[in-house]
DNA sequence: TCTTTTATTTAGTCTTGTCTAAAAATAAAT
DNA sequence: ATTTATTTTTAGACAAGACTAAATAAAAGA
């Protein structure tokens, strides 16, 4: 059915596939090599040989996008990713800032029955530590209802944590710190209008927060 | 530390090391092409290569050895492949004939960090589920006491099923389908000496085994 | 010992995936 | 609309890791 890819490759559709739904249209080559952090010859390349195998739509000087099988292959990638990076946090007890290297090469293991068995081995999660949606055996992905960022919560209001839209360790580090995690109730106490800073109320403690911060942290109302 | 290695150059590592045991001694090139599935030319190449890494010592058309430094790669994979192995089979339930091919992908998974987790949630295991000794952190191996092949049982001597000799699917599947697993203990019942076969009784239920079947299953005596 | 066989290495080719430098196409600006 | 700037592609090179075919060293036999 599905030819092996190669590591490169999966790398390539899964870049493509997060530019793809970052600008909603076709991804630029100078945007995949930033993106890949290879230079743009390499890029085209690359394209070349999975517009080939069909896994992108590819016309010259015009981008390129993921077909319906390269948009499969993504997001059984994905699911991949999502689930070692909830089973390194949950069974393995690594922080959620460790986790994105180690998942980035476990989900290029080749085994469909791995990824089923370990789906079940978690009880079937719909979020991983990150909030990110993880998608289910036949590639569909459970949405959201109606979130907010941080920074768009009034005075009084409150909510969960249910997400970051950074996953960089030095962020994450910044969350353990101030002990916001995934599931976190808060509340805000105060804003400051003159930076758009926040006073939060989590467990029962205080903490000021960045407007920098805040649109970061992805929370859903309670 | 240590300069990261190709997942080719770790094959090759591993090919040495479990022929060097075997043999104990220096491992020729075409025993080495034999075993990686290759042409003796590819592996000269390697060879050289692996020799610049100072890990095995070669000498024109003498074969190779592992060094110190070799042998403590060796052990680090052989450690992460029964890990591994020992995960799928007891946190994934795959059966102990699915489990060769997946680890032998994940053993190239670099985390120092990854396989100590493992290690840990596996409760410090000492023996995979072939009855292979998972060498620790430190790369030190735990011998089993005296065992023996079943076939070197006499009339009614009773054992514990250690280890097997031959990972094949074909055999695992033939122990399966006998209830034969590690840890069951067998008695011998009748041995015919026409042909070496035993009649084996196991878990109350009498099973008749070749000769080639009794010299690939190792036991222990009890 | 000389010769034949076997094991090993060398030389040269191929593919994948990267690079640099240069050319060509598209987009932006005057 | 013509020039300038940007983006993308092409051409050619290189390293890793495999191959085939040919050469050479070592081992075995007569």
């Amino acid at each position: 059915m599905s030819e092996q890819l190669t590591q490169s490759e999966e790398n390539y559709i899964k870049a493509i596939y997060s530019l793809q739904k970052r600008t909603d249209g076709p991804v630029g080559t100078n945007d995949l090599a930033e993106q890949m952090d290879m230079k743009a010859s390499s890029v085209t390349d690359m394209i070349k040989r999975l517009s080939d195998k069909s896994l992108i739509q590819y016309k010259k000087y015009k981008g390129c996008e993921l077909t319906e099988k390269g948009m499969r292959t993504a997001l059984k990638l994905i699911r991949k990713h999502r689930l070692w990076e909830t089973f390194l946090v949950e069974k393995l007890s690594f922080g959620w800032d460790e986790v994105h290297e180690i998942a980035e090469q476990l989900e290029h293991i080749q085994s469909l029955k791995l990824t089923d068995q370990l789906d079940k081995f978690l009880n079937y999660p719909k979020f991983d530590p990150h909030g990110d949606p993880i998608p289910n055996a036949s590639g569909e992905i459970q949405h959201r209802e109606q979130s907010y960022k941080l920074n768009e919560l009034q005075l009084d209001e409150s909510a969960v944590v249910i997400g970051v839209a950074d996953s960089s360790a030095s962020f994450l580090r910044f969350l353990d710190r101030h002990k916001i995690n995934l599931g976190s109730s808060i509340t805000v106490k105060e804003v400051y209008e003159f930076d758009d800073s926040r006073e939060i109320l989590i467990d029962n403690e205080l903490v000021s927060l960045s407007a920098a911060a805040t649109t970061k942290i992805t929370v859903q109302l309670v």
